[in-house]
DNA sequence: CGTACCGTTGAGCTTCGTCAATAATCGTGG
DNA sequence: CCACGATTATTGACGAAGCTCAACGGTACG
């Protein structure tokens, strides 16, 4: 096979010149026209000979045939020895036999019939395959059974293979094309569709062509779309633009390529287009997968900027485990670590630092900058001018600070620190974001994280507004330590818990005195025990009943986590 | 322009049976077919007659034409009269004549042509145009000019219209397909590359051609889409998948559709493939805008089971044009409301409904599904086992409830119910989800949202655990107004609040009397009113003062925003 | 015209805060 | 090892903020 399209000329198929063949470009048959000067010419059958056309009758009630000797000539046989039907027959190539007879057959059984043609392949004695036109005249009895036939036979292989080509390549990209998601169209200077293939699901080439956009989906939608095709013909320059179309249901958009459609005089006729739609490509289809990449993508550039404005020494690489552990432990919950991109999470994870308990964990300027607790408790909370502080959220270790960018005011009403010595990592907004708004597992994680804090503060509205303290506080320990035991860091029995008890005071909108008299009364009642930073719990039934404590707020369903893990590409 | 493709049976193109016409079809030239029987036949004339064969001959030195009855009959001339070299002139289409004399000329001119074949088209009197080939033989005198042509014409009309068609096709996908993302290729059975349309950048299609995929990119680089292609030899099934290719430099992943190939016998010769380079589509250049257009894609499937679960008459369709109204003031602060999809916004807002006043807004099992509040109030709360309740939120029009999936128990204990007669829509979680995590304007502005929510939570939050009575009470009427102005149904001044003085000490973690008491306080304290439903300031200063209001938690910095406002297509 | 709901007001009580004093604990330096 | 200071826990007395109960009035609605 040629890889060569066929025809670059094909702009001109209409015009006269196209199927020119001057004399000399088939060698092999000008040796017979040289001696026709001579010869003089007589009549019909030299001008056969100069066309290459044979002449050819066949009886068939005897099976007689004759052939020319142009016909003899095309079919390679001897010109001058007797020749058979068989002969003939020979001559063609064996798996155009049966068909050929099987055609034969049936035109000359109807009367009706006055005239056949057949084109067929033979087989020269020199091995060349020529493709052969048969037209010839079916002479019959007055019953109409055909008796005789007579007529000419002439050489279309170029014909032939010019068409055959035209055809393979057709066949070809249409096959290539089938069912993908291509849709190719053309539209006239009107911009009337004139031929749509593929078109897309829900609309049929029968109901478009010969209308406008305007008419198929109405001029504000067409709008868009019209001004760029018009652009392309008055241009004359292709374009690639994005549009959304009307679909049977909804929409699609394509991903659109508009290139002018020239006729044989170089003038624009059209517009002929190619579009993709989006949807149907595997990236529509597995966005979780191709995001994820298209994440690790832009990730190079975000790991040069951070490579760049950090100083290696600073980001205490020694700590940096401590940082991704604890990730890993809380996210490990909710998506399988050992499948995440590692060098991710080291362009997610900056400096890696160590404080010591009871400090505040950044000036108020970069307090809304996201951060991961690797170690210790972490607090965040509000401040009030008469120095009132309210405690909105404990961080534990693998809690993200301000994993949403926050709109907190930076003037110090806001802020976090720490409550015990802690390893607390920066993380980088724009990785963070970029993560939490990919369709990437981790992401996924992530995001989960951010519904569970917002539950967490919730349920800590509920308990300072509506729950007595004794259950508010009961409940608190009980968060506390599902949270802890969720990551390892607890047992069912209890808990290291680093709070004073006026941090447990300012979160629960209570005041550490009362704090004491509460835990006094919980460890009074049997309930548990908060003593030497550890808290134990005594009787946990009984005091998740007294707390109304249900734990499910901690966890999500997991229908889209599974739905969103793709198998690996 | 037929939208056909040509040939359905293209597949056969190789047979013999694929030209063959019998009698019948060609209705006109039949009539002349009809009087042989009787009038017998004459030996060659009539065979050509047959053929629809016509001679003629054109003696140069005289420009004497003379034509058979049969090529006359071909050109649509009087079958008696004298004939003129201008008469079959005329015959030819205007557009054809100089071409066609042109090329004569030139064939004519050198002594070493002895053979002359042209195609042409002639307009008969009936209007109709035929494509005509005369071939013909040369004949000279001693000096090598031209003095006479002979030869034969024939109508191969239908072979040129098939032709034409197919270049025609071909050239129209050919134009369609130039310079996009779409490469085209087929392999044969040994998965050799046999052809290749439009290679990607980088790469020739004679270093290709011949060769296969191992040979070009490597064993390991190849294996994976070997792997496919031999699947869809072997089961003969088109496969979609995506590969990441190797390119001039670095790689590009392709959306490949590979389709088996059939040559005539019904048999796989091979593959054909479209494959369309997924970077070079708008989804892979302009991403974040593109992914607004992608998740319209995956709606259609979503707009399906919406419609299907859906009775359109209870979607209220009077009343979407309110919920989306309300969600534009809402969101029209953060982005360009004008950009917005209308589509998107339809797949995401579902079944609108009216909902009086003090009604719970969903059974516990929908509780956690998201919702848009159009018009009216509604409030999300914690109930405890007792009966006591804390609201967590106010839904002002506008607002999205749950918009973040939430993890809370369907038991009851979080709950739902309007405030004051509302209009409340139903929204779509997947729809929602996928904006949320997109690089959408709309998820931006949809993410500021859970961003403020978080916001008004911690505040509510402080306010119940540290803030007096007094001052909490103020912040959230403060609060209240602000988030009413921002939407445009407050003014500085004051507002209409339908809430109930128990819903308020809900809100604030106090009771109904003393909501009361400390309203009174305000009132006697000059400081605001709250009397028939409307919330009127009095003196605005010190009511800020007191309740230590900053409203800037309202607003976020624009900085991520306007990045992201990539210029419209 | 009755009912239901909401707002209003009062009296008394409980919870929790405030103030203050003391004890326990921890880290640090001598 | 002890002394010391700082922080945290504990306890008591007192008072205020806010709750409960209860009664009454206004208003909207059927």
């Amino acid at each position: 096979m040629s890889s060569d399209e066929p025809r670059r000329d094909r702009g001109d198929a209409a015009s006269a010149t196209a199927a020119v063949t001057s004399g000399r470009s088939q060698a092999d048959e000008r040796r017979v026209e040289g001696s026709w000067d001579d010869a003089g010419w007589d009549g019909t059958s030299t001008a056969l000979a100069a066309a290459q056309i044979g002449e050819w009758s066949h009886d068939l009630s005897t099976g007689e045939i004759t052939l020319s000797v142009q016909a003899r000539r095309l079919l390679g046989l001897d010109e001058a020895a007797p020749v058979s039907v068989e002969d003939v027959r020979a001559r063609r190539l064996a798996e155009d036999r049966v068909p050929f007879q099987a055609v034969r057959d049936k035109v000359l059984a109807d009367p009706a019939n006055g005239f056949i043609r057949q084109s067929y392949r033979i087989r020269r004695p020199d091995g060349s395959v020529r493709w052969v036109e048969s037209r010839g005249a079916i002479f019959r009895d007055p019953e109409g059974r055909a008796m005789r036939l007579r007529g000419v036979m002439l050489d279309v292989t170029d014909w032939q293979e010019r068409e055959q080509f035209l055809q393979q390549s057709w066949h070809r990209i249409e096959t290539a094309l089938a069912n993908t998601a291509i849709v190719l169209f053309a539209q006239d200077r009107d911009l009337r569709y004139t031929w749509i293939h593929n078109p897309p699901m829900g609309m049929e080439a029968h109901r478009i062509i010969g209308k406008t956009d305007v008419e198929i989906m109405g001029a504000d939608r067409a709008a868009d779309i019209v001004a760029a095709k018009r652009r392309v013909l008055q241009t004359d320059r292709a374009i690639q633009i994005e549009v959304v179309l009307p679909l049977e249901r909804g929409s699609g958009s394509f991903d659109l390529h508009i290139q002018p459609l020239h006729n044989g005089d170089r003038q624009v006729a059209g517009i002929a287009c190619a579009g993709i739609e989006l949807a149907k490509t595997t990236l529509g289809r597995r966005r979780a997968a191709a995001l994820l990449r298209h994440t690790v993508e832009d990730r190079s550039l975000l790991l040069d900027k951070l490579s760049a404005r950090l100083d290696p020494q600073q980001r205490h690489r020694g700590l940096l485990p401590m940082g991704i552990g604890a990730l890993a432990r809380r996210l490990g919950a909710y998506v399988d670590w050992s499948a995440v991109d590692e060098q991710l999470l080291e362009a997610l994870v900056g400096r890696c630092s160590y404080v010591a308990g009871k400090q505040p964990l950044a000036p108020p300027e970069t307090m809304d900058e996201p951060r991961l607790v690797g170690n210790g408790w972490a607090y965040s909370y509000g401040l009030l001018a008469d120095g009132r502080r309210q405690v909105i959220a404990f961080h534990l270790p693998g809690d993200v600070i301000n994993l949403l960018a926050t709109s907190a005011p930076r003037d110090g009403s806001r802020a976090v620190a720490t409550a015990s010595d802690s390893v607390v990592c920066d993380l980088d907004r724009a990785v963070l974001d970029q993560l939490l708004y990919s369709g990437t597992l981790l992401g996924e994680a992530l995001r989960r994280l951010v519904t569970i804090d917002a539950a967490l503060t919730e349920q800590r509205l509920v308990s300072i507004g509506r729950r007595r303290a004794e259950a508010s506080l009961a409940h608190l320990l009980l968060e506390l330590g599902s949270r802890l035991e969720a990551i390892g860091l607890a047992d069912p029995g209890g808990y290291r818990c680093p709070l004073t008890q006026e941090l447990i005071a300012d979160a629960l909108g209570l005041t550490n005195v009362h704090i004491n008299r509460l835990l006094r009364r919980l460890r009074d009642q049997g309930l548990l025990t908060f003593a030497n930073g550890f808290v134990a719990f005594v009787d946990k039934p009984r005091l998740i009943e007294l707390a109304e404590y249900d734990p499910s707020f901690l966890v999500l369903p997991d229908a889209r986590v599974a739905e969103q893990q793709s198998p690996p590409v």
